[in-house]
DNA sequence: GTCTATAAAGTGATAGAC
DNA sequence: GTCTATCACTTTATAGAC
């Protein structure tokens, strides 16, 4: 419920309704909206792989494809609240920010911090886009097509230069 | 307020406070905090000249750019409100689908609804995170140095291969 | 034009019965 | 373990006084 409505818009009783109970039960276990929230929005830690530019954008990939296959609704409650609750803005950063400077690490140029914050725009910008905007084809594109459509955005960004785009493997003819 | 806080923490009342007049007079003159909040998020119609590939693509850099300079704030309040408030939700798709098949038809590839839905969501990704979630360089970046960044990922996306960045330094030797 | 008073409904949270 | 009852508060919205 918190990945469909968001926090404010998500109701104890509604949750308690949902679950067949009632809602002083629900208070029973969890004492506060905010702790129940964050038992059902906890994110796991998402530890990227080190790497160079190159390796990175497999990487930045191969973790983009497994949240177009599907996204857990854990991270969608987050990401649907976050700009309206503090504290799941303050937990989306925790999880983003190690990821981003674990990014800039692994690019070669000066503005690697400038790099990296675009890479995780774009990444978050189709996330939304997919699950929560549903808007346009990328509601429902195959998770393959992005990816292979993006592949090319993110060696320019993370290697610094275009590469006459080498990928397109896996039988692309 | 709306920018700021979202729909549902924005109240009238505050709203009221801020304006220095009492709760009673927002909504004699409002009607319903929905009337308030759709003449507080008033769009532009934003239209996109149309053009092929090639141009679309300093189109929509150009666009993206008077952004980054000052987002204005009833755009942001419809951003900050589209994840949790059905009417901006609706809102936002109304200004952004005729944008998108105008991209469309620009870009000749066969999956160019995709392509254009990856350009959509990267302008979207960045906005977000510039001024909304005011994450890692992307918030503070100059505009140009963040435009400079996106075009070589925006001609890939729009033309349909990488072209050998003739807008770039690096003397494309 | 501005405000007071208040209605009507919903919220998170508490205390305690069974 | 589950629920009833209720508190204390907030919200939008209405009606009407000045």
């Amino acid at each position: 419920m918190f990945a469909e409505l968001g926090y404010e818009r998500t109701t104890i009783r509604a949750v308690a309704r949902a679950a067949g109970v009632d809602a002083g039960l629900v208070m029973h276990y969890y004492g506060t909206k905010d702790i129940l929230f964050s038992r059902a929005a906890e994110l796991p830690a998402a530890e990227l792989p080190g790497g160079g530019g190159e390796e990175i954008v497999e990487v930045l990939l191969a973790s983009l494809a497994s949240r177009l296959v599907g996204e857990p609704v854990a991270s969608l409650a987050v990401l649907r609240s976050m700009l309206t609750h503090s504290d799941a803005a303050e937990r989306y950063r925790a999880a983003a920010e190690p990821q981003l400077s674990q990014i800039t690490t692994a690019i070669p140029t000066e503005d690697a911090e400038l790099r990296a914050s675009l890479l995780s725009a774009i990444v978050h910008g189709v996330i939304i886009e997919r699950y929560l905007l549903r808007l346009g084809r990328l509601a429902d594109a195959a998770p393959d097509e992005i990816i292979e459509l993006l592949r090319p955005c993110f060696q320019t960004l993370a290697t610094g230069e275009v590469s006459p785009a080498p990928a397109r493997p896996a039988g692309a003819s």
